[in-house]
DNA sequence: GTGGTCTAGACCACG
DNA sequence: GTGGTCTAGACCACA
């Protein structure tokens, strides 16, 4: 946990749904260290344009992520890295 | 009317629009008698940091209060609790 | 009615709201009829830029033209310009 | 034009009225130096705060400064330092 | 990808 | 020193 390594480019093909990929991909550059608790993403509308999506998938994406309490959104002032609890420790 | 029991504290947390919480949060307060008539209320600024919310959605709110007849403004005085109508008297 | 003059630009200057002038430059667009029943209007963000004005201050404006029954609008889709009621034919 | 020097305290003592000693004491800020074109000046209620005088002093003292040129205000924005013009050569 | 609500904080009008 | 309008830009609900 909290590693340097790198994340590699958003690029989806597996089966897995395109809202889970693109909440797994943020879920691994937080884990990572790349972005770091209260830093404040993107908004919503610049995610979907960067990651070359539509606006709804970023934003069930967000919702995975804040389900998952990796990140918290405040209503009109953005969406911050959450404080990163003891991972659950995995399988 | 004009009971003398408590409010809770304001705590949104339903589906309703903030602003409409937080006019139905200051209604009950006059209703239970906490805010009598002509008192002032606390200036807008005030209770917008009092309740933690941003100065618009106060303003909103007073818009609501002010269309439903249960309060009045005065531009450059503050505003004021109105002479309660007579309630509608309810179902 | 229905006459096809021209609406001067919009150049608000006079004592009035820039909400109300807004409200008004279009309601003029509407009158004159570059603007027809049915037509969707620009987005209301694009508005905002083509008339150089913040968000907010378009919204005001179509809640005074919504009022005034001269457009439409169906959330998520867009504003629509309202069928024309038989104007109330002035002085 | 354009000196150095630095633009004493604010303390205002003579027969001249206090927005009026306000406002000449931002007009030597400018002419100075320490305030500089483009710059946005601090707002208006903190500059009351600042100088310890009521804010509609402030808001005359601005009038005047605006009408003489030398600051230009946008209305939700703030008040920035205009573009000085060449001095009117004036005795 | 639209309309709708909210945050934050500026200047404006009025008493 | 209050209420009122405006700027700028965020997230939210809906089709």
């Amino acid at each position: 946990m909290s590693n340097e390594d790198k994340v590699p480019e958003f690029d989806p093909k597996g089966p897995e749904l395109l809202y889970a990929a693109l909440a797994d991909h943020i879920a691994a550059r937080i884990a990572v260290g790349e972005l770091q608790p209260n830093m404040r993403l993107a908004p919503e509308r610049e995610l979907a344009e960067e990651y070359g999506v539509a606006y709804l998938t970023v934003r069930r994406a967000m919702k995975e992520l804040r389900e998952r309490g990796l990140i918290v959104t405040v209503h009109g002032k953005g969406t911050f890295i959450a404080e990163q609890p003891p991972g659950d420790g995995g399988p």
